[in-house]
RNA sequence: GCGGGGAUGCCAGAGUGGUCAAAUGGGCUUGGCUUAGGACCAAGUAGCUUAGUGCUUACACAGGUUCGAAUCCUGUUCCCCGCACCA
């Protein structure tokens, strides 16, 4: 490892390697970071998600997501919160099972081996964990809740098993949940997902559908992750009708009522499981015909299609109008969603206008625009807007809005429909045949059925010798695993070997940090509700709808099961940007990866945590250049030279800055905008190395800058003498009253008068092609001290000298002094 | 198609009605220091003009609101990110 060494004014070298090793021990071995319950301070949690540890290095990405909690988690450790910062890992999951069938070592090898790796980079970034919270989801001591949880639901009704169309993913060899099969891709592989009818366990995410939506409002988050829950969970009122087919009352879901004596057919959804039978003997081939082609589409290509169907030959009776409606089958309409049929009102709705023009079926005008006058033959397109109802009997000439109220009453009336809601949320599948996940914990029993395992029994271990040649989940290879005795009659049975899916791990994850060693519960709850909910949670966008969503559903469970008494997990979130190289994510794949080590080996971590903090805000995406870390290590260079510069007295100037750099400082760490406090904090450094600081204030500095460079701040700290962590120091008030304005405009002040000099100094040059020697500046009374001769000097790299105009020993031959403003000085060259 | 976010100087990125030719860092240019280099310090970095001034052109493009716009409104183009036939 190669340590870039800088020399400072005095020439000694800086070796942060040591300096970063040295502290992160101390750290360590003080156990400052560690933390407990405690009633008297206000507690804050802190939380990063929690990483898969596949990646036995961190890129500067992780960096920063690291680097955005850490800090946050220093200051409000100084402000004097008590703080719950911890870290663990997301250790079940398909690549370390792709690892061990592609190279032979065993998952739990090749994931413990990823954990010490990924360990070491973190501890190397110098967070302030508390690492003795650590937790990895593999371990039994922590699936083991998994299993608990899973038979407490199941014994309320929350998880189930159903046999249902799932999605398959052939490369994963195993099922996936709807949000993880977004768009038709795995969203671990990429692959196409497919379509498969299995047996597969559930939990009822559905019944909490209204209350993930309602406490949208309780938590703090970007509206964007918000607006994205809102719709997946899909909420929507509308009207259930119940449509006469065969004799039988079918439930059809509309939000569109008053439209109802517009509909001219209806339309099944050709997945639908109950289409075959509605389709009559007449209409079976060509049934046959429209299904091999749908299966024989690829899911990408489905979405481009047109909408196709066929008629089944059955037909439904419209419970108001009376009508004799045939029966389509199509490919656009949902099996899942609603009862699976649509009624189709062709003139109001585009999809069925396409599908009727098709299929050469009457279009019906139900409702009319004031000012339009078109007819069922002339309409180019569904009419969607509001109108007046005609065509409709009795609602005739009322508004539809109105009209979509008395027609669901009317139909309310004669029990043939009623108001209702319908979400597009599905329940969360589970279930996934693989091996490296948490076993299911129930037997099948050819007598009993599904049978819990009993909760004495638990953990329920994953075996180690398994074969993972195996095709199928090598879980199932298992045999003493899988064969097993009926815990209710004893006689032989199986043992489900399906496993969780690693979504329902990190459902409650940030609830075990809270009690991780705890042997008897999952947690303790007195430790959990005084931990809980997270004050600040830290992650990706891209866990939107899947694992935001279910610990959210998880939480309010365990809280009706009075594990907990609050419903939302996390009440703050902060979603980190992506860092771009060469316009693309960072990818082991595609190549681009800047690694951590690529830059603290250089200039330490100190420099790579200030640079990432520094050059944009944490929020957004960012696109990275190694350009300007030589920036954010002279600066680093500089604070460290400061010490050089220390004086024995402040004067007011300095106080007023060091006040205002609080108060900035402070106010934009708070909201994330760490890019500005760095800013400020560059601007003091820079002013105070010029100006000298008093050592008083620059113990304040060095707190101020500890969250973003923790090491340097802790070694300037105990050079100047400090004894303890500044790490534990509190945090600086601001004394608004020693903010002056005035040492503000004197400085620009300042600035401008350089400025003019040079600009003078130029043009007499050009003009008179003599350079000026001497620089003369008047300044009225009051201000005579805010300009510094020396300062000046310096910077116009000219002799100067100052004097007050009413100075009658002044030197102007031009009479330059009576241009002397406020602010603005005479000056005289020559 | 729908929803959300963007487009700023050579680069990265601040800036949401006047105090903006626009923070900060990088790069580049010039000067100082230095035997030299590095490091460090200072200045400059749209154009013209001027003893410290004034003007013009500028914040994707085109319009508009306003005494005044990078900032507000409308439209257009491009980029990113989500959702995708949800009845």
């Amino acid at each position: 490892m190669v340590i870039k060494k800088i020399k400072n004014n005095n020439d000694e070298t800086i070796n942060f390697a040591a300096i970063e090793k040295k502290w992160q021990k101390k750290w360590e071995e003080s156990k400052i970071f560690q933390t407990k319950e405690d009633n008297k301070k206000k507690k804050y949690y802190i939380l990063e998600m929690y990483p898969y540890p596949s990646a036995s290095f961190l890129h500067i990405g992780h960096v920063r997501n690291y680097t955005i909690g850490d800090i946050y988690a220093r200051v409000k450790r100084m402000q004097g919160f008590n703080v719950l910062y911890p870290m663990g890992y997301d250790s079940f999951g398909l690549p370390a099972e792709t690892a061990a069938k592609k190279q032979g070592i065993h998952p739990k090898k090749y994931t413990e081996e990823s954990i010490k790796m990924i360990m070491k980079y973190q501890k190397a970034l110098g967070n302030s964990y508390d690492w003795s919270r650590i937790l990895a989801s593999h371990e039994p001591e922590y699936y083991r809740w998994n299993q608990y949880f899973f038979l407490k639901m199941l014994e309320k009704g929350l998880a189930y098993r159903k046999k249902a169309p799932i999605n398959w993913c052939e490369k994963c060899q195993s099922v996936l949940a709807n949000e993880e099969a977004e768009g038709g891709k795995c969203w671990r592989c990429g692959e196409e997902v497919t379509e498969k009818e299995l047996e597969q366990w559930f939990f009822k995410i559905t019944a909490y559908a209204d209350k993930l939506l309602e406490d949208l409002k309780k938590i703090d988050w970007p509206e964007k992750i918000k607006i994205m829950q809102k719709n997946w969970i899909g909420k929507s009122e509308g009207t259930e009708i119940l449509f006469d087919i065969n004799g039988k009352k079918w439930p059809i879901f509309t939000t569109r009522p008053d439209t109802l004596f517009g509909v001219t057919f209806m339309v099944i959804s050709a997945k639908h499981p109950k289409l075959m039978s509605l389709v009559t003997k007449e209409h079976k081939k060509e049934a046959d015909a429209f299904l091999k082609k749908i299966k024989s589409s690829k899911p990408e290509d489905i979405e481009k299609l047109d909408k196709e169907g066929f008629f089944t030959g059955s037909y439904a009776i419209n419970p108001l109008s009376k009508d004799k409606i045939p029966i389509w089958a199509g490919n656009f309409v949902i099996a899942e969603y609603g009862s699976g049929m649509v009624m189709a009102v062709p003139a109001h709705d585009q999809r069925d206008f396409e599908f009727a023009k098709k299929y050469k079926i009457p279009i019906k005008l139900v409702v009319v625009p004031a000012d339009e006058k078109f007819t069922s033959e002339t309409l180019k397109e569904a009419y969607t807007g509001a109108g007046n109802i005609i065509n409709s009997e009795a609602f005739d000439d009322l508004e539809n809005i109105e009209a979509i109220e008395h027609i669901t009453k009317a139909l309310e009336a004669k029990k043939l429909g009623k108001k209702t809601t319908n979400y597009k949320i599905r329940d969360w599948l589970i279930s996934r045949q693989r091996y490296w996940g948490t076993p299911i914990p129930v037997i099948y029993c050819d007598k009993c059925g599904i049978v819990p395992v009993p909760e004495k029994d638990l953990p329920i271990l994953l075996p180690e010798k398994v074969d993972f040649k195996s095709k199928d989940n090598p879980l199932t290879t298992a045999k003493e695993f899988v064969n097993v005795k009926c815990p209710k009659c004893k006689s032989n049975a199986k043992r489900e070997t399906d496993t969780m899916g690693g979504f329902v791990d990190s459902s409650w994850y940030f609830l075990r940090y809270c009690d991780n060693k705890n042997k008897e519960k999952p947690f303790d709850d007195k430790k959990v509700n005084y931990w809980m909910p997270v004050n600040q949670y830290i992650g990706g966008a891209e866990h939107a709808v899947m694992h935001l969503i279910y610990a959210r559903f998880f939480v309010k469970v365990l809280k009706d099961l009075k594990f907990i008494n609050f419903d939302e997990p996390f009440m703050k979130l902060f979603n980190q940007g992506i860092v771009y190289k060469d316009g693309a994510k960072m990818s082991k794949s595609k190549g681009n990866v800047v690694f951590q080590t690529d830059i603290s080996d250089k200039y330490g971590i100190d420099t790579a945590r200030l640079f990432l903090m520094f050059v944009a805000s944490p929020d957004k995406q960012m696109e990275w250049t190694d350009e300007g870390v030589e920036g954010a290590f002279r600066i680093i260079n500089k604070i460290f030279r400061l010490i050089n510069k220390l004086t024995d007295s402040k004067n007011a100037e300095e106080e007023s800055k060091i006040n205002l750099l609080i108060k900035r400082v402070s106010e934009n760490i708070e909201t994330f905008d760490y890019p500005k406090s760095i800013v400020s904090l560059f601007d003091a450094i820079n002013y105070f190395g010029e100006k000298g600081i008093s050592k008083e204030n620059y113990k304040i500095l060095l707190k101020l800058i500890s969250p973003f460079c923790p090491h340097t701040a802790e070694e300037l700290w105990e050079k100047i003498g400090e004894k303890g962590f500044i790490s534990l120091a509190e945090w600086p008030k601001v004394n608004e009253k020693k903010i002056d304005e005035k040492f503000e405009q004197l400085e620009k002040a300042t600035d401008k008068t350089v400025q003019d000099i040079l600009n003078i100094l130029r043009i007499v040059k050009e003009k008179n092609g003599k350079e000026g020697e001497k620089v003369y500046i008047y300044a009225i009374p009051k201000e005579l001290e805010g300009y510094n001769a020396e300062d000046i000097g310096r910077r116009i790299n000219k002799e100067v000298k100052v004097f007050a105009v009413n100075d009658k020993k002044k030197y102007d031959p031009e009479g330059k002094a009576s241009k002397a403003k406020p602010g603005k000085p005479g000056i005289y060259i020559e």
